[in-house]
RNA sequence: AGAUCCGUAGCUCAGCCUGGUUAGAGCACUACACUGAUAAUGUAGGGGUCAGCAGUUCAAAUCUGCUCGGGUCUACCA
């Protein structure tokens, strides 16, 4: 038995997906794909890392579409793209999981549960839902290697972490610092700001809020603020909502270019007489209009109205410098102590700080370094010092007088507690030190465990010093192309501006240990850089410090986790115990460092590693700009100076169809198993891809899913049925020579030369990296050129005639179309493309391939471009839907032939093309003649309309009464513009206009109805002669019979015989088109017979008869 | 608060870079038509202060500035 092309009964693409899928597991196409490339340029593609503690949702499905049709169809450019998968396995959420799911909570570990069953439990749970992950990559058509990933707990890709953590220890990076982080006093902990970010951690909240005042000291800095007041002393005001860091205030911040005023007043409490400073725009929250210039000899104490005056004024940067009092003395704040942690601290004094705002309080900040991260950074600046007058517990420390021991705020639930924030007010009102004390209702953070408000406190922890290198990372930034670029400009160089020092530690359990240890002095500290290296130091330290230590790990350490990297000692250079200090480092730590850990760099795989790095692609959400894309950018900066990635494409968001944030809590989270089986990969992937730009959100609507399964695939999937029915007929297998491109029909040529435009489109799309633009173009070639018009027209061809040059030409060109379709959506449809193609070439045997996966991409071939072909059938299709406007005006369908249409044009290029394309035209809307009314005919009135381009730049102001004048033009004066040079008149000037200038074109043919668009007007002639009206009834005869051999279901090649009831009506047209009847509907007899046995009643034109079709062979 | 993306028909999106005449397509709705591939298609109809305001210009959906609304990220403030 020959081979035929298979065709279906319908379209099911879950089917053809689960199809494929099936076969590529069989065969192994994926790892075919990647070993056919080998020797050819490595395309370095790296996966982000996903966690697999959680389910995977749509969203996962949009980045990992355009990750795959990146590395698709570079393969098929014939690039080796290795796709090694990861997983990310350490971090918060997978604790806090456990957590939950143990019912304890972090104080619990290592009291209720060991450590070391701890982290058992979380390696557990991170790999709990991998078979799940699997499926969804399997299903979704994501090629990845998912048998040798990278798992960031395993020991080796750990080594390769303590690897480069030395690197950046020993190049100086790796440091110790304190910062100012969120912090729990009621639970004890520092908080993430992933744990911040809970819902519900900001609550709105009355505090007690105090503008205070600083008395400046006069000496020389201070000389302009003395210079013009001289009997009162002079105060600096500062605003606080936390009363409680008075205390350890040690500056006054100011912004450089505020303006600030000297006010001459009184004190609201104590009524004495006082200047103060505050910033201009913020007069009016704290002095009425009515008191400016007021009576100062008349005030008296408890005056409503409190007379204020502007002695000076000055920027912020005039007072940098100024010294002051101590607002609030104790033991515990004096100038020795504060010496005493930090040795040379110039404290008490007005400095400059970017971050002053005029939006609240006095435009001059509270500075108390250990309370806020910004007060840190300038007191780190301006050498502050730094005092933490509060204890871990949120409590007052001894030595600060009677607010020793004092709560900060109720942590304790503590029924009898007062607020210290109140006496403090209250104490510095009764010391003329407080201008305005009241409740202030502010936004704040709480701890989502405890529920009482966080404070900012001083921790110790480890830094990377990024800033080190950040003009380098600038610098290699600009050289990384972002999709969208803006992302990287904008938000990404933003950022890198701005730069810290990245915090590594977190004080956690689950995750990668810093391989540091140090005595207990912390004068002597070592970073170890390989598991060789600790083994041996474990040795040496049973050495020198004696053989009872480490006795569990003489045969070396078997896993690189807590807690058995804490119970390790080592021995320092002069023979110190040294401990592991206790951090964890953060977990973005374990991804950014990927490109060197997947490879266990460089433990082994150096020689791949060289031809690895750097990524030429990466991909992932907009999310990870600061998160993967920065900490793999700094990584590669600092240990290697390069980027880390020549390319990286952000996706935005997927929103649901209200364009909400998908969350289990709204419960409109879309399951994208159920999205793939219902619909497909293919077509879930090409409305992902299509709908909008990656990096724009995207408001994930089923609708639109079906749509695109509907529209495009249903098209592509009919067009092959319609070609499979045809040519399984015909027996094409294009074995025949292929017909010379010059030799093809025009209308072959014309969608041959389309689909090379397409090519060209598709690829440069591609090639940077715009899929949703090259899959537009794909479905408008799909639908508008190849089935709506293209198959449409060539209908015919394809069942009509011989089996000769024109058929086969026709078969051939429809089979390049689809062949090529196949590789152009190849990447992203990767199942229907290769159902398509395995359909095709499995009869023609084509191409030496078994997958579309495996060949290369088309290349466009320019020869074959023929932009004025192309053009042309656009006119054409323009023309026809013109003249089909004009039947459905008049209702005349579209098998009634019409005698003539009129096509009036003044332009000769237009003319030429409507005549080529006149068969087109005429067959499309059924009409005998084409008429052009070219310019020579005048007796069609033209119009004019100035061409606004060229005439707008000449004439500027003059330009809507030339216009208008333009517009009166009759067909002599357009005439003689077209011959050049007219002289047009406006406001008594002659401007010369020329031919460009104005745009002539003719709307109305008098007796005819007309219809236009743009440039183009179309007249329909109307009238039916009796020839007209047979020829129609003959058509609308053969239509009904048609109708009637395909509800008989009558095989295509089927011969028939025809018995007819004579009736008047159509009698006549009958007889007169019998042989065309016959040759249309394959009829061997035909005759009438009025009594007619049986047979079937049809219409035609109001006429009803009955018919007997019969087959006959 | 800063950065960034988005705002065009009931819905999904083009057009904006490079200003120009009547702002387009698909979906949905209605009617008619075409079809021996079609769950397709064609034609017609309704549907738009192009988020708003101001500026530049002869001319603004398009360029500039501001405002408003939505998303995201970062920060969280005296």
């Amino acid at each position: 038995m020959e081979l035929k092309y298979k065709e279906y009964q319908q379209l099911n693409l879950p089917k053809i997906g689960d199809d494929v899928l099936l076969e590529w597991n069989k065969s192994g196409t994926f790892e075919k794909s990647v070993s056919l490339r080998e020797g050819k340029t490595p395309f370095v593609f790296y996966e982000g890392p996903p966690s697999a503690n959680g389910m995977p949702g749509i969203h996962h499905v949009i980045s990992r579409t355009l990750k795959d049709l990146v590395c698709r169809y570079k393969t098929m450019k014939g690039f080796q793209v290795k796709r090694k998968g990861g997983w990310d396995t350490h971090g918060l959420p997978v604790e806090l999981g456990v957590e939950k799911e143990l019912g304890i909570t972090k104080e619990d570990i290592g009291r209720k549960i060991s450590v070391e069953e701890y982290n058992k439990k979380c390696r557990e749970v991170v790999m709990r839902f991998k078979d799940k992950w699997d499926d969804l990559t399997r299903k979704m058509g994501y090629w990845v290697d998912l048998n040798n990933p990278y798992v960031t707990f395993e020991n080796e890709y750990i080594e390769t972490l303590w690897w480069c953590l030395q690197q950046l220890y020993n190049k100086g990076y790796l440091y110790q610092s304190v910062s100012i982080q969120p912090y729990s006093p009621a639970a004890g902990t520092g908080l993430s700001s992933h744990e911040l970010n809970q819902p519900g951690t900001y609550k709105d909240v009355k505090d007690t809020s105090a503008v205070v005042m600083f008395e400046a000291i006069k000496d020389k800095i201070s000389a302009p603020l003395f210079d013009s007041s001289q009997q009162a002393p002079i105060y600096l005001m500062a605003w606080t909502t936390t009363p409680w860091t008075l205390p350890s205030n040690l500056g006054l911040t100011v912004g450089p270019k505020i303006e600030y005023v000297l006010v001459k007043t009184f004190n609201p409490y104590t009524y004495l007489p006082i200047y103060v400073v505050l910033a201009k725009a913020l007069l009016g929250k704290y002095f009425k209009a009515e008191g400016e210039n007021g009576d100062f000899e008349t005030y008296k104490g408890g005056d409503k109205i409190i007379p204020w005056k502007i002695i000076n004024t000055y920027e912020g940067k005039d007072l940098e410098g100024i010294s002051y009092h101590q607002l609030m003395s104790f033991d515990s704040n004096s100038l020795k102590e504060i010496l005493s942690i930090t040795p040379k601290a110039t404290p008490f004094k007005v400095i400059i700080g970017d971050f002053v705002t005029t939006e609240d309080g006095t435009g001059i900040v509270h500075t108390a370094p250990a309370f806020g991260a910004d007060d840190y950074k300038v007191g780190k600046k301006f050498n502050l010092g730094i005092l933490t007058l509060v204890d871990k517990e949120g409590k007052f420390v001894q030595g600060t007088g009677e607010f020793s021991g004092r709560y900060v705020k109720d942590y304790k639930n503590d029924p009898s507690y007062t607020d210290v924030n109140v006496d403090i007010s209250v104490k510095l009102k009764k010391e003329n030190r407080a201008f305005k004390v009241e409740k202030y209702e502010h936004n704040y953070p709480h701890c989502w465990r405890t529920d009482k408000p966080i404070i900012y406190y001083p921790l110790d922890a480890w830094f990377i010093k990024t800033t080190a290198a950040k003009e380098r990372m600038v610098e290699l930034n600009n050289t990384i192309n972002w999709k969208p670029s803006s992302t990287g400009s904008g938000r990404f160089g933003n950022w890198l501006e701005n730069m810290v020092d990245w915090n590594l530690s977190r004080s956690r359990f689950w995750g990668t240990p810093l391989p540091i240890w140090r005595t207990e002095d912390e004068t002597e500290s070592i970073c170890i850089g390989s598991i060789m290296e600790l083994n041996t130091a474990i040795l040496h330290a049973r050495e020198v410090l004696g053989r009872n230590i480490n006795e569990a790990f003489v045969d070396g350490i078997k896993d690189l986790h807590k807690p058995y990297v804490d119970e390790i000692i080592l021995a320092s250079p002069t023979g110190k115990p040294m401990r592991r200090v206790p951090d964890l480092v953060d977990v973005w730590f374990d991804s950014g460092a990927m490109p060197y850990a997947q490879w266990h760099y460089p433990f082994e795989n150096k020689e791949i590693f060289k031809t690895a790095f750097p990524a030429d692609f990466i991909a992932e959400g907009v999310d990870q700009t600061r998160g993967w894309f920065y900490t793999l950018h700094a990584l590669a900066v600092l240990l290697f100076d390069s980027v880390a990635y020549k390319t990286v494409v952000s996706n935005g968001l997927v929103l649901d169809k209200s364009g909400n944030k998908m969350s289990k809590r709204l419960g409109n989270v879309v399951d994208p198993f159920q999205t793939l089986s219902l619909y497909g990969a293919d077509a879930t992937r090409w409305y992902l891809i299509t709908n909008a730009s990656p990096w724009d959100s995207l408001k994930f609507d089923e609708e639109g899913i079906k749509e695109v399964q509907r529209k495009f695939f249903g098209t592509l999937y009919n067009t092959y049925q319609f070609f499979a029915l045809y040519a399984n007929v015909d027996r094409f297998t294009f074995k025949e020579a292929y017909i010379p491109y010059r030799e093809r029909p025009e209308i072959d040529r014309w969608i041959l030369s389309s689909l090379q435009s397409l090519i060209a489109k598709v690829t440069d799309n591609f090639d940077n990296y715009e899929p949703t633009q090259a899959g537009r173009h794909i479905e408008e070639f799909v639908d508008s050129h190849l089935s709506n018009w293209y198959v449409r027209l060539s209908r015919r061809r394809f069942w009509k005639g011989e089996y000769g040059t024109d058929k086969i030409s026709a078969y051939q060109t429809l089979y390049e179309c689809m062949e090529t379709l196949c590789g152009l959506i190849a990447p992203i449809a990767p199942f229907f493309a290769d159902w398509l193609f395995g359909n095709l070439n499995q009869i023609t045997k084509r191409l030496g391939a078994s997958s579309i996966h495996h060949t290369d991409f088309p290349v466009s071939n320019e020869k074959r471009i023929n932009t004025v072909l192309e053009r042309k059938m656009e006119l054409a299709q323009q023309t026809s839907s013109l003249v089909l406007s004009l039947r459905k005006k008049v209702n005349i369908k579209v098998r009634q032939p019409l005698q003539q249409i009129f096509i009036p044009t003044l332009d000769d290029n237009t003319v030429s093309d409507i005549n080529d394309m006149a068969p087109v035209i005429k067959s499309e809307t059924n009409v005998k003649e084409i008429n052009i009314l070219d310019s020579g005919n005048n007796f069609i009135r033209k119009k004019s309309k100035a061409n606004y381009k060229t005439l707008g730049k000449k004439l500027g102001p003059k330009m809507k009464a030339a216009a208008k004048a333009i517009e009166g033009f009759d067909n002599k004066t357009i005439e003689l513009v077209r011959q050049g040079g007219y002289p047009l008149n406006i406001d008594g000037e002659s401007l010369i206009i020329n031919n460009e200038d104005i745009e002539v074109f003719t709307d109305e043919i008098p007796g005819f109805e007309v219809a236009s668009r743009g440039p183009l007007t179309v007249a329909l002639d109307i009238t039916l002669t009796d020839d007209l009206l047979n020829e129609g009834n003959a058509r609308e005869f053969v239509n009904r019979i048609q109708n009637l051999r395909k509800e008989n279901r009558f095989e295509l090649t089927d011969r028939i015989g025809i018995i007819i009831e004579p009736h008047d009506q159509v009698q006549s047209a009958l007889i007169k088109f019998k042989d065309y009847i016959c040759g249309e509907i394959l009829a061997d007899t035909f005759e009438f017979n009025p009594a007619i046995p049986d047979g079937v009643s049809i219409e035609v034109n109001e006429a009803i008869f009955k018919v007997n079709v019969f087959k006959t062979t």
